[in-house]
DNA sequence: TAATCACATTCAGAAATCCGAATACAATTT
DNA sequence: AAATTGTATTCGGATTTCTGAATGTGATTA
């Protein structure tokens, strides 16, 4: 053993857009998948995926409260090899999860909006005339 | 564009445990792929696709020198992603170049030794009797 | 308990990566 | 120029990773 299996695995776990875009969007506390789902607007299975890719490298962990399931990073130490990362590359723009999430049914959201407000969409863009 | 891809393509270089090695042995400067020969004991042709893989990365770049090539780490920042990256996982021990290079050719090595050493190996591994 | 919602897992084909064998190449020596 | 030495590249098959489609599961509501 020892032949960098720990780092390898990390590395692995680390070198695909949509694993850093998670756990870049997750830099701020933990977000539940419907978030994500906002956020990024992938599949929910593709996304799902990512996530278990995630977990199964312990570099997540997940959390039930009731119908949905809330991501948090579980090695924080990771935003350093990010961080690390993003020194010895040209730079790219960020994005922000809470400017995305308009429109989710978990608690969270309840909490701020009128409840059962059901099923409307995100942004209402009207295609140009 | 923008999906991250410098960082995933760094990434990608980096998650190898054979490229990881080779940069860890090149922090304390530039060697030839002869002293890298010696230290692990790779096959001569593996160890040139990894050195290409480094350099395809932006990563290290080659100079020769007469019969041989020297490589060298030509974005030290790496250097900072991989010191991140030990800090995010258990501890392992460490490697040192020159305690390994007894036997090579190189100009190098040569202005140390007699010159005209030729063909001698490494060790004199006594097989268990 | 049946239906529904949020999310997870399995499966399979496509694409990418890994690495050994063979070969090519450039500088040097004879 | 031919042989030799140190290193690079190409090729092909085995293995792994990727991702869409389909399906499974647990919590919740009716």
């Amino acid at each position: 053993m020892s032949d960098y299996h720990q780092e390898i695995t990390l590395l692995k776990a680390l070198a695909h857009p949509a694993r850093l875009a998670i756990l870049e969007a997750l830099r701020g506390g933990e977000a539940c998948v419907c978030h994500l789902e906002a956020l990024f607007g992938w599949r929910q299975a593709y996304l799902s995926q990512q996530l278990m890719v995630l977990r199964a490298a312990g570099l997540a962990a997940d959390r039930r409260e009731g119908w949905n399931v809330y991501y948090r990073v579980i090695r924080p130490e990771v935003y350093a090899v990010l961080d690390a990362l993003r020194q010895a590359v040209p730079a790219e723009a960020p994005l922000d999860l809470p400017t995305f999430v308009s429109a989710c049914t978990c608690p969270r959201c309840q909490e701020k909006s009128g409840r059962s407000v059901k099923s409307f969409h995100l942004g209402e863009i009207e295609t140009t005339p």
